[in-house]
DNA sequence: CTGAAAGCGCTTACAG
DNA sequence: CTGAAAGCGCTTACAG
């Protein structure tokens, strides 16, 4: 009922003042005679008048519009990432349009474009690889961007990020301080920064505890739950099985559990196994696996955080970087591994 | 490098043409010299000048921006039913907001006229309690929205559910025909249409096949996890314990677990479950969970498709209404029920 | 086939 | 304290 279409001038007609009055009124410019602000605010409320974003937006430049782009929103980490983008967002008055690219990179190519031509401010991105030319353009440009979650080869751009060679440090360390050697990793795309880092942690962790690093137990690809499934097969096949898994996601590990039911095995006796993520997934009880957090949603909201600075700093060279640190989730997944140690020791 | 903020005028001062013309070549407009043209996208390709959306849009009376808002984009279910949104809303050349009203209806409520502000063209409404003053007031204006999922109490208007009666239905009565008498559910809010519904299908079920109806079977409360969680407790220390459950979401369900793996029951053997929503949780080979389909991706794709109709059709009265039948995903969660049945009887 | 002009709904110096 | 005017970047009748 109440859509009329109104305009800010049919507003300053009613009020019997100018336009330009009704605007400052709206953005409550100081030098309004009281009086006159009154009677303007009685008829926009009783209009129920709404000015139109566009009009402003088009006046201001700007849009208030911040574009997010992820590999698929289904997937509970960046769900969760992006939940943490939304509402600081909305917060400081942003709205967020996202973009899923299936991981496939033509596609994070078309968005990139499609994103800015949409006239949003800013960008977030969390699907970069080592090496995305569309972006250290962007990036180059000047362009408000800010990476979340992966980060690429080249520095000096604003990024929030997680430490991954830690965490996979950590929870590599875990498993072998609690007594096991023989560990494999499943992990994402060498050209990715996340899966890049926690190979390289997990194969520094190996080394720092002495242990051999086996080509046989280490199994890279795309990020889906087909390959933890897959490798998983590859590596119960193999003449000498791995006694623990690492999977560098626990939607890997959603993969790696169902081979592990076809093949009748139990977890941790048969096989101990670790993720990465803590997705509600993992901490479901009958699930129970140990896991790194990353702490995701503070991820995007430090990300929405730093390019609203952006905005406002004038320099557009505003460079902010922040580094997350792991936290090591131990669940039963891997729980009884000393005891299958001293069982072998004994 | 690129970024040098070019207009129009830019373009059309380079080419030696009015802007007007350049506008009619960006608009593919037939009546423009095939020479002229040539020379206008030279220019344009060189500059790699892109229009800008903003005003397009203002003079175009519309924002090409489809407002969504879902409950929590955590929950897998609208994750994905949100991906069925993005995909065909991008493919229309539509780009979608996404707001997430954490169940509280004064935030939806919130939301509704900020995303209008925002000038988006139309609203993709997920979140509807049985009553929804706003929303049925944007109805009434005739303002383009469609709901998806939940339904309001009253009719005529644009909607693309999921026949949830049918599918508590279907569910229940597999649970009876294989041999369950004892089944309790937990479900959501009564003024929620999708819970409302459910619960509908279950006491028919157990109308139809002589089961009596037990209040202390049947819990309502928020469609989140820990409801199944505290639900479980509740039927597990009544002194005659249900011999299934049926959580009305997959989401209930993951809570169902957490307490059954507590209580150190075993699923199905000490107790029957199934879900509904069809997750990617629940087709875990470790939970393998019994559960209800209803094609939530393809329902976005619907919602979209109904609201760009919406768009071109002149008659601000389109109607349009979908509703989706239920299948039936048959796994170990419930599949050893007509064993204990038989054992019971023997 | 092309251009000058008006308009989309707002903001903001500039005068007064 | 208030208003006329110009402008944000585009589209589209209206003339020619």
């Amino acid at each position: 009922m109440a859509h009329k279409k109104l305009t800010i001038r049919d507003i300053a007609n009613m009020a019997n003042v100018s336009h330009t009055t009704v605007s400052r009124v709206l953005n409550k410019d100081p030098r309004v005679k009281e009086e006159t602000r009154q009677r303007v605010l009685e008829i926009v409320n009783k209009t129920g008048f709404k000015p139109d974003p566009r009009g402003r937006n088009l006046s201001l430049k700007r849009s208030k519009l911040i574009g997010m782009v992820v590999p698929d929103i289904r997937n509970p980490f960046y769900a969760e990432l992006a939940r943490g983008v939304e509402d600081k967002a909305c917060q400081e008055g942003y709205s967020v349009i996202f973009s899923s690219t299936d991981f496939k990179p033509e596609r994070g190519e078309t968005y990139l474009p499609l994103l800015q031509e949409f006239g949003v401010d800013g960008i977030i991105f969390a699907s970069c690889r080592l090496k995305e030319p569309l972006v250290e353009e962007l990036i180059k440009a000047r362009y408000p961007i800010v990476l979340v979650s992966r980060k690429l080869k080249s520095k000096d751009y604003n990024y929030v990020v997680f430490d991954n060679y830690r965490g996979a440090y950590v929870i590599t360390k875990h498993l072998i301080d609690i007594g096991y050697s023989e560990i494999a990793i499943i992990t994402g795309p060498p050209n990715v920064s996340t899966s890049f880092d926690r190979l390289k942690g997990y194969r520094q962790a190996l080394k720092d505890h002495g242990i051999p690093i086996k080509s046989d137990y280490i199994i890279q690809g795309p990020f889906v739950k087909k390959l933890g499934y897959l490798a998983t097969n590859k590596f119960l096949l193999q003449k000498k099985r791995p006694e623990a898994i690492f999977a560098a996601s626990d939607y890997l590990a959603m993969g790696v559990i169902d081979a592990v039911e076809e093949h009748k095995l139990q977890i941790p006796k048969d096989l101990a196994l670790v993720g990465f993520d803590d997705t509600e997934f993992a901490s479901n009880r009958r699930i129970d696996l140990t896991t790194i957090s990353q702490g995701e949603y503070e991820m995007g909201s430090i990300a929405v955080g730093i390019l609203i600075e952006r905005f406002k700093s004038q320099e557009t060279n505003y460079i902010h970087n922040v580094v997350l640190e792991p936290k090591l989730i131990i669940r039963g997944s891997c729980g009884f591994n000393l005891a299958i140690k001293n069982n072998k020791k004994g």
